[in-house]
DNA sequence: TTGAAAGCGCTAACAT
DNA sequence: ATGTTAGCGCTTTCAA
């Protein structure tokens, strides 16, 4: 009876059909789907391990084309994609442990997470993606720190000097406020950990006292954080010329806070964003476009792709520096370009 | 030894440890999830069937909300949600069959959907949400049609007399174009069958000629369908003075094209959404507000409440009429009563 | 072409 | 407190 079900050409057409009327007949709903996993030992699904909590990641435009991406990639191959829940409250590992899954992706968590552990323990093929190289499994991801390296110096090009930055959370703890460079430099995130890096290399290469740049975290991701972020470093520094941001969301935020203080965009100040988000594009936000979508597609890939044995494979996907009109010379600079010889 | 890993309490903590630290040295990985989800016969997962293009849901910030509001009732439960791949290309309902969950929740699909079908055959509780009820399984949604019908006396009372309609695909079939009022009937779309037919009857009420009012289809649901739906109903009748569509990206759109022809809106033209996504509030957008994310958390908690084989249950979210600075007396109503007796 | 039986890895009930 | 065993429902192999 198996094979009326799963092997139609093992059978004559006429017979599969009288086996699985009577089946029905008699109440029988199909193979069950668990003991046939088990049996063959396919899940027929991937698990994704998403940002802490979840309300971030389904508000934040830059994680929904990752799903999307994720998710085309698990239909091409027709299998399911399911959500593991990690709850950050409860340490509750357990969910991992639980999910019947061929294979995991790893999105943009803690590298200290007790679920990236709980997972990296399963003896299943992993893809970690904005992550850092764990050298065991694969990766996917962009370079954040070479990308906001030429971010920075597109504004020291404008002649920016004085600078602040508004970026995301850089731990699992709350530290709303300023962040010493030590903090920088330990920060469990390992995407904003290299866009800040990045960051410090171009300004310390010139010149700029990296130490004494306000750098202000923001547990939130939205874009009121991104306006009291602003808010919170041109109190600290009215003086400065650009405020740089880690995403596109808190840089609309930082907008404004810009234009709630009667700084017109770029003239009296510049504001970068990153990521490419849509919203983005709409304002004209200078900022780093990053393939989302194509990051999840290929994370998919990765996974499900038949896997020989080699050793963990790195993707790097290309970035996009976009200078829109949110950037331009500092007031200073420009006058003096200006008017200059 | 089962014992160790899933009753801590039935055994010494001294000797749990022993056994879980001898496990690992001998490189067992802890439970297999398969095998325990078909011994205890829960799966740790409900399966989410979606609109049958996976892109389509990620770019609908509606279905991201619900998406978000089922995540996070999951999530409570400590259970996963697993994405049921329903690739509408090939027909392939095995995708359902595979699924190895405790249940389903079903979110805007055709009526006649095979995916549906296939669901309703497993034997295991089912949600469905935007659909029509079909008294066997629990639903929620909301008051499509009365929601719609009091948008519509809004603009009856304003004056409003010649319309258009520009409305999401109404079947399984790509029709972009004038839609008849045998297929507004025959919509298989609940969501959209219901929104046009509360139109329908609101104006058919203000003596107004339904058959002969020109309703525009869009397979894909963007901004430029929004925008190219406005233009061929523009096009077949200038006239017109309210511009109806059943969702706000597609209003957005018209409005887009409503600039692009030099109409202003509301004084020349009157443009109505629906949903009170994030985009229309900010936009001014005269709609409806559906309570998205709370649509998701109760599709969620019915399937996961601790289920009493009660009667199917169902549930109707209230929504709120948003009266916005898209809509204002048509532009002839509005004279003759400011210029009026 | 059809039928019978082993066993996937676990948990829960029972026996010691 | 610890050890043993039956059986969840399927697929696959082997036998008739």
């Amino acid at each position: 009876m198996s094979n009326a079900y799963n092997r139609p050409d093992q059978l004559s057409p006429e017979l599969r059909r009288r086996v699985l009327d009577t089946a029905r007949r008699l109440g029988y709903p199909g193979p069950d789907p668990v003991a046939r996993s088990l049996r063959t030992r396919k899940a027929g699904a991937v698990g994704l391990l998403l940002t802490e909590n979840l309300s971030y990641a389904f508000r934040d435009p830059a994680a929904i084309g990752f799903l999307e991406g994720l998710a085309l990639a698990c239909e091409d191959a027709g299998t399911g994609l399911l959500l593991v829940p990690a709850n950050p409250e409860r340490e509750d590992v357990a969910s991992v442990h639980r999910a019947g899954v061929d294979g995991f992706v790893v999105y943009s968590v803690p590298d200290d997470d007790p679920h990236l552990a709980a997972v990296l323990e399963r003896p299943v093929p992993t893809v970690v993606c904005d992550q850092p190289d764990l050298g065991t499994v694969d990766r996917v991801g962009i370079d954040d720190r070479g990308a906001m390296y030429e971010l920075a110096k597109h504004l020291i090009g404008l002649g920016h000097r004085r600078v602040g930055v508004v970026c995301m959370r850089l731990a699992r703890d709350r530290n709303d406020g300023f962040v010493t460079p030590d903090r920088q430099h330990a920060a469990h995130f390992h995407v904003q950990r290299n866009r800040l890096s990045g960051l410090a290399e171009a300004f310390s290469e010139a010149g700029v006292d990296w130490s004494q740049v306000p750098v202000v975290e923001r547990f939130d991701h939205n874009t009121s954080s991104g306006a009291s972020g602003a808010a919170q470093v041109l109190d600290r520094d009215p003086q400065i010329t650009a405020l740089i941001c880690t995403s596109d969301v808190l840089a609309l935020g930082a907008m404004t806070e810009a234009g709630r203080r009667g700084l017109r965009v770029p003239h009296d100040l510049t504001v970068t964003g990153f990521d490419g988000i849509r919203a983005a594009e709409e304002a004209g936000l200078t900022t780093v476009r990053q393939p989302v979508l194509e990051k999840g597609r290929a994370a998919g890939k990765l996974l499900l792709d038949a896997h020989e044995r080699t050793r963990p494979r790195s993707v790097n996907l290309a970035t996009e520096l976009i200078i829109g009109k949110t950037s331009g010379p500092p007031r200073g600079g420009a006058e003096e370009r200006w008017f200059g010889p």
